[in-house]
DNA sequence: GTTCCTGCAAAAGCTTTGCAGAAGA
DNA sequence: TCTTCTGCAAAGCTTTTGCAGGAAC
């Protein structure tokens, strides 16, 4: 768990001005350590903070994307969902429960032709299949 | 250029009914050889088709996407895009023109851990970053 | 005091659904 | 005849925009 300085800290190091709201939203993150989408950051904070806007939910995502301090995932194909895990790594989102993990990946290693002039910014890698859970549920 | 026999029998192989609608569409992905979205096509054909619907468009690439004759690209992040090419690959978009291309990639070699227990049905590489010609034009 | 942030309400945009008529097997 | 396909209209959902009040600097 991080404390509320890190966190502020980590914003302001961005150039982010770190509120009541955006703080809670960059802990959640942290500590799901998961892919959550707008919705589901959204409805975890609520029951703490239950003023909050989606508007707001947005507008943080937002802000923490433009700032560097969260990536988006564009796996699904319905909604976007927020990285807090900044290394290079690939997902893997399972067809049948929908779950997402990182898994590591050296994509600096990617044999790969027809891109010597392009200059790459973000490198995105994203697998589908079935987590052994579901694999198993299935024989 | 793909004759009509040439595409209805590409159809009926993966059981779709060849359709006038669902020939020119499938025609438009080939010819194209680009990653249009819904709109794109349905925009394409409308000259050709005046009363073609969206409705039509979303129906035969859904088709085809759940025959196997095209795939899905979730590299943009508002609006899904639609690939005649099966075979692996990576995609690249430029952030500035929003251009997208294909590029080779090998992606069997990735190294990679934490997957031994998955089963991966899908591989999907994407790169951000600037192409050529933009580049240029910033310096 | 000025700038930035929050959040309600409304709008916008992409996609899906329901359904009736048309086309094809 | 029966199934499938097309396309209009409406609905559904996620996301964005406008704006007013409030908070922070």
């Amino acid at each position: 768990m991080l404390s509320v300085e890190t966190l502020s800290n980590e914003m302001k190091k961005k150039g982010v001005r770190p509120s009541f709201q955006r703080i809670k939203v960059l802990e959640y993150l942290h500590q799901l350590n998961e892919h959550p989408t707008v919705d589901e950051v959204f409805q975890a904070l609520l029951p703490e903070i239950p003023t909050l806007s989606k508007t707001t939910v947005y507008n943080t995502l937002h802000t923490f994307v433009d700032a560097g301090l969260v990536r988006v995932v564009n796996i699904d194909e319905i909604e976007l969902r927020y990285d807090i895990m900044l290394s290079d790594h690939g997902h893997f989102q399972c067809e049948a429960c929908g779950m997402i993990i990182n898994f590591e990946i050296n994509i600096d290693s990617f044999p790969m032709n027809g891109l010597k002039e392009f200059q790459v910014n973000e490198k995105n890698v994203y697998f589908k299949g079935l987590c052994p859970d579901c694999s198993n549920q299935l024989d």
